[in-house]
This record gives structure tokens, C-alpha cells and sequence, in this order.
RNA sequence: GUGGGCGUAGCUCAGUUGGUUAGAGCGCCAGGUUGUGGUCCUGGAGGUCGGGGGUUCGAGACCCCUCGCUCACCCCA
């Protein structure tokens, strides 16, 4: 790599390397153009269903999401980014993105219902492999305030929409609920009590830690966790009146709709905070592991942990990297990097180059020139390497004339003089679909 | 946190049982083209062979350590 620093002999044993950090990435153009089109995809859609961009700093007080999370959770317990920052108050980079929005609603007290969408980085100390960066990047949306499971329909179906949107097919969607305070005890107790009956045939993890949380047993991918539990009390059966009823309303609208889902009783997802509805993307197009594209659930007690009235909630996190990679697997949502309308070239050395971009762009046109005065041929290949589709030359001759040759890059035509007048007209009339300057 | 694979030009990679000045394609720069890119031809620049230590007369190749990348476990977007 670029070792570049000079170290003086004796001193620090290896110089500060110019890198990311590990599992963190730089996104360059023209890869960033896809980064943005999803963004502004996302921002289309949510916006038109009612949901305000919600920006929240990247470091919060550790405690909202050691409260608003739980301790107990492997991203809060062992993956945070947690640091005493130089007023010795403990900080933690955002993880998720759902305890933020959160915090912020107790914060400023909006009036419900809230909706909130967010584009943010999250932090995860793991190790990186396919799929999975210290760094990722989020697409969410929460909204606060009512319980009511058309609410949970929407947040779904907006998700399923966003991936249909993008063209995805191979996109699947389970679903499952949690239940909530009245029946999530007794059901956890039951499925606890049923585990403890045959902990010898867990797979040795979970052999030793299946009380600490049950629910995860049912998570686990291994074949001995998978027989074991192949019987196991089933969460929907225990639900309480308020959740079942709530549940098959939930079912109902996906199914008026047209979303299509799949009921999975294992699912269970990773943060502490999930009630009721809970459901989760995947992408079969993605062989690794990490094939979830977004999950995400109801939080009906959240707002209360983190001080705030009694409040439910329910929201969802899309991962952009693991969108892109499945876009890619599928073949879908192909971005071309906009072209610019023209490149200027003067190889005069004089003002030209610098007065024709800034009329140009003054028109509403976007126009890129070169620099350090480069020969007219170097000067060329830059203009086609910026994918302009008109090239301003002016030469000696254009100088000399007080005119300026159009030449068509991208399309068929011939190249044609103009008075430095007429340029921004002469491209205006060109950048017309079919057009060509001075054509009859 | 654990385990496997891999680190040679900007990128993708060659590099024979360790043996003189480390190669190719693409990209970049210049010229062929006395003004004109995308094709073609010629030439050029660019590498402390990830870093450190060791073995050897001699290491890009072998050994150790370290850093990083990558894949997987765990967990998750």
C-alpha cells in the first residue's frame, strides 16, 4: 500500500496506515451514484406516506440503548462501540437505528402519531465478512403513537413495496409476533420449562444457556437445536385475546393488499424490545448467511423505558450494503451515472474554458471543463471519459473568430461553428431529444 | 471472540525445485495525427513484492511474528 509517512528512525514502530478502518468502507463514485438512487427511492416512497426525514446525532448516551435495547442483547452487550468521551460521560456510536427516534420523541414530546424515516450509519464491533461491516448503513422508518395493526400493515408494506420498487424478486418476508406483557412471560416460562425437559439435546451453546433466553433456542441453526424444538409450544398459540386479535388483523390487511408472507415461529428477532409483530426480508438471491435485508417490529414499551408516557411503536431497518449486494445478485436496479450535458475544451490558455462552464451551468446546464491546459487531444479524452454528450471546442481559430464548435460525443452528427453569442442557445436546442443546432 | 484462505504496479493477476536489472493485460501519460475523443500502432511513467524478524552465498518464493483483506461460526442490516 501507500506507506508515504516517514517515520524518523526510533520512533513509533508503524506508521498510521492512510486506511479505513476495518470493516469500514469508502463509497466512490460512480459506485455512490447507486447509493444515492436508493436513498432518494426510499425518500420518494416513505415521503408519500406521511413520514418526515428525522435526523439524530451517530453518538448518543450510552443508556438509551443499554435502556431502550437491553444489556442482554448480543449487539448492545458485546458489539457496541461504547467510550467515555472528555467529560467522562459514557457515549456509545448508534448500533440501530430504532432507539434514537425513540429517545427523540421523549425528547421533544411530538405530537403522535409521529412517523419519522432516517438514513444513518450503524456501528457493530464484529468481524466483518460478506454482507456484515462494522459500518453499515440503515433505511428506517418508525412511527410512534398508535397501537392500531393497520399501522403495522403499512410499515410492512411499505418495506415490501421499497424492494419491489427496486425491482426485486427473490425477496421473502416472514412474519411472527411477539405477544406483549400480559402473555410474553407465561409463554417464555412454558417454552422454558419445555427446553429444560431436554437441555441435553441442545446443541452444546445452548445446552448450558437456554435459560438465559429461551426465545433464542428456537433461533439457533442447529440441527440438535432444530429436532429438539420441532415440537415446541408455538408462540401464536399462546397468545393473549388482545395480541391474537391483533395478529390476524395484521394477516388480514397484508393479505387484502397483496403482501405476501410466511408465518415463521422461530422467529425471533435479536433486540430486547420486540412486541407483537415482528417480521424480517431476506433475499434467496444472496448465498451468505447474511441474507437479511431488513427486519424490523412493534416496540410497545420502549418509549416508556427510555422516561417517556406509555407509547407504542413499531419500525423497521433496511441494510443498504445487503440491498445493494442482493441488487446485484438479481441483477436489479441498474444505475447509469448521469452524463453531463458538455465539456468544455480550449486549448487558448485563456478565459474561454472558465466563462463558457459558468454561462452554461448559469443556464441550468451541467458542464465540466479541463484543466492545467492539457493538449486539445488529452483534453478530448477527458471530455469522453465524463460521458458529456457536447464538447465546446474553442481553439485558436474559435478565439481568433469570437465563435465556439459544437461537437456531438455521444450521438451521430457533424460539428458546427457558433457565435459565442449563441452557445447557450445552440446547446440548449442540441440537448433537445433529437435535436441538432441549426438543424432546418 | 474463534477458525480457514489470501496479501506482487491504480485494477485483475503471472512469477517454474529459492538464483542476475520482478512481468502481462487493462488503466494512466506522451507521440503517430501541424487543432478533435471513443478504434489502431509505438513509446513511457508507475512496485520498499503488506510490515518486521529469521534461515541462506542468495528470499517475491521457506520459517516465525504482526497488520490487513476475505470466507465461515456467533450474531445481525
Amino acid at each position: 500500500m501507500t506507506a508515504g509517512s516517514s517515520s524518523a528512525p526510533g520512533q513509533s514502530p508503524a506508521p498510521a496506515p492512510a486506511r479505513t478502518p476495518k470493516g469500514m468502507h469508502d463509497v466512490l463514485w460512480p459506485e455512490s451514484a447507486r447509493w444515492e438512487a436508493v436513498v432518494a427511492r426510499f425518500a420518494d416512497l416513505v415521503g408519500s406516506a406521511g413520514y418526515g426525514l428525522t435526523v439524530t446525532p451517530i453518538l448518543e448516551h450510552a443508556g438509551v440503548f443499554l435502556r431502550g435495547i437491553g444489556e442482554g442483547s448480543e449487539v448492545v452487550g458485546k458489539e457496541m462501540y461504547v467510550f467515555e468521551d472528555r467529560d467522562g460521560q459514557l457515549m456509545a456510536l448508534r448500533p440501530e437505528g430504532t432507539a434514537p427516534i425513540a429517545r427523540a420523541f421523549v425528547q421533544h414530546h411530538p405530537v403522535p402519531p409521529w412517523k419519522a424515516w432516517y438514513v444513518a450509519p450503524s456501528f457493530r464491533h464484529e468481524n466483518p465478512q460478506q454482507g456484515r461491516y462494522r459500518q453499515h448503513h440503515q433505511l428506517g422508518v418508525e412511527a410512534l403513537g398508535p397501537s392500531d395493526a393497520d399501522l403495522d400493515v403499512e410499515v410492512v408494506s411499505l418495506a415490501h413495496d421499497f424492494f419491489a420498487g427496486l425491482g426485486l424478486r427473490e425477496v421473502t418476508l416472514k412474519l411472527h409476533s411477539m405477544g406483549d406483557g400480559v402473555c410474553k412471560p407465561g409463554y417464555v416460562a412454558l417454552l422454558g420449562a419445555f427446553l429444560a425437559e431436554r437441555a441435553d439435546q441442545l446443541c452444546p451453546a445452548h445446552r448450558a444457556r437456554h435459560l438465559e433466553n429461551p426465545l433464542r433456542v428456537l433461533d439457533c441453526k442447529t440441527s440438535e437445536c432444530r429436532a429438539a424444538t420441532a415440537d415446541a409450544p408455538r408462540f401464536l398459540d399462546h397468545l393473549c385475546d388482545a395480541c391474537a386479535a391483533h395478529f390476524a388483523r395484521v394477516r388480514s390487511g397484508l393479505d387484502a393488499l397483496g403482501v405476501v408472507y410466511t408465518i415463521d415461529h422461530r422467529l425471533v428477532r435479536g433486540f430486547d424490545y420486540y412486541t407483537r409483530t415482528t417480521f424480517e426480508f431476506s433475499s434467496d438471491a444472496l448465498g451468505s448467511a447474511q441474507n437479511g435485508i431488513g427486519g424490523g417490529g412493534r416496540y410497545d414499551g420502549m418509549v416508556e423505558l427510555l422516561g417517556g408516557p406509555p407509547t407504542p411503536g413499531i419500525g423497521f431497518g433496511l441494510g443498504i450494503e445487503r440491498i445493494l449486494l442482493a441488487c446485484d445478485a438479481e441483477g436489479a436496479f441498474p444505475v447509469d451515472p448521469t452524463p453531463l450535458d458538455a465539456f468544455v475544451v480550449d486549448t487558448t490558455g485563456g478565459t474561454a474554458a472558465r466563462d463558457l462552464t459558468a454561462a452554461l451551468r448559469d443556464a441550468g446546464f451541467s458542464a465540466d471543463r479541463a484543466f492545467d491546459d492539457r493538449s486539445m487531444k488529452a483534453q478530448f479524452k477527458a471530455a469522453d471519459r465524463s460521458g458529456a454528450r457536447w464538447v465546446l471546442v474553442v481553439g485558436p481559430d474559435e478565439a481568433a473568430s469570437g465563435t465556439v464548435s459544437l461537437r456531438p460525443l455521444r450521438d451521430a452528427g457533424d460539428q458546427r461553428t457558433v457565435p459565442v453569442a449563441d452557445v447557450v442557445a445552440a446547446v440548449r436546442a442540441a440537448t433537445r431529444p433529437g435535436a441538432f443546432p441549426d438543424a432546418p
